[in-house]
DNA sequence: GAAAGTAGTTTCTTTAAGGAAACTAATACC
DNA sequence: GGTATTAGTTTCCTTAAAGAAACTACTTTC
């Protein structure tokens, strides 16, 4: 028998760290809240304006993180029929209901900053 | 280098995207959201309890990202003189104001699984 | 003295993530 | 025909993340 005694993993709790995990993996990576970003602010964006809108990706990583997000119903992908052929990509309902966390995670990261500077622990590096 | 024409990185957003950047640097990797959310449960755990309570973690893992968290002031270690000698980890307020990151992403995992649920595949959709 | 528990560290290996550059394919422009 | 743009894909390569097992060091219990 293991020993109950202090794991959590019985309780309630499993669905709690589960629901995290799920998250995470969701949006795992180094990419994929930058995208999700930028489509909130932009509504629209083609591949080519991602491409120079997330800063510093690559064409073979931009394509796979789209496809992630795309398989996860958090993003639209729209061909349009213009001559040169372009490509929409925007965010689902699904997709948007992640303003939330993203608010929560920009907001602590300003916040953090601000602690670490007013405490003066100059040793850090947060860049 | 930089191209103006549509980027939002000249303007304030810039400092948004970098705040998210920070925050998921600290709390990236596979293991620091479990290890703060047993810390936001227990309240105190000592290095060995943690091992057993965070499911699947090594030793070595578990020692780096208890390092990673105390450099960046989240968590803070405690060594007990007991006799056998203990060390005890707890989150420090800095680390407690993670809480609300930690809840929006639970929820939002939560509310995600749901969705799948009763969506049950239409796949392109109305929404 | 041997075994077991504390808190880790070290070494070695595998796997995953990420990136640069070249390439396809369609269309348009000159 | 040559060049450019769109939206990617393919190949090759490097680095980072993660894990398993063994090991250190100290103390207590048997």
């Amino acid at each position: 028998m293991k020993k109950e005694a202090l794991s959590s993993s019985s309780s309630g709790c499993k669905t709690r760290i589960l629901a995290i995990k799920d998250t995470m993996e969701i949006l795992a990576g180094k990419w994929k809240f930058h995208i999700i970003g930028s489509l909130m602010l932009f509504e629209k964006l083609r591949f080519m304006e991602l491409l120079r809108e997330v800063d510093g990706i690559g064409a073979k990583m931009l394509s796979k993180e789209l496809q992630d997000l795309e398989m996860n119903h958090l993003i639209r992908r729209t061909v349009l029929n213009t001559k040169p052929l372009t490509v929409e990509y925007e965010l689902t309902d699904c997709g948007r209901t992640l303003g939330p966390i993203i608010d929560e995670i920009a907001k602590w990261g300003i916040t953090y900053r601000n602690t670490l500077y007013h405490k003066s622990e100059a040793s850090e590096s947060v860049v």
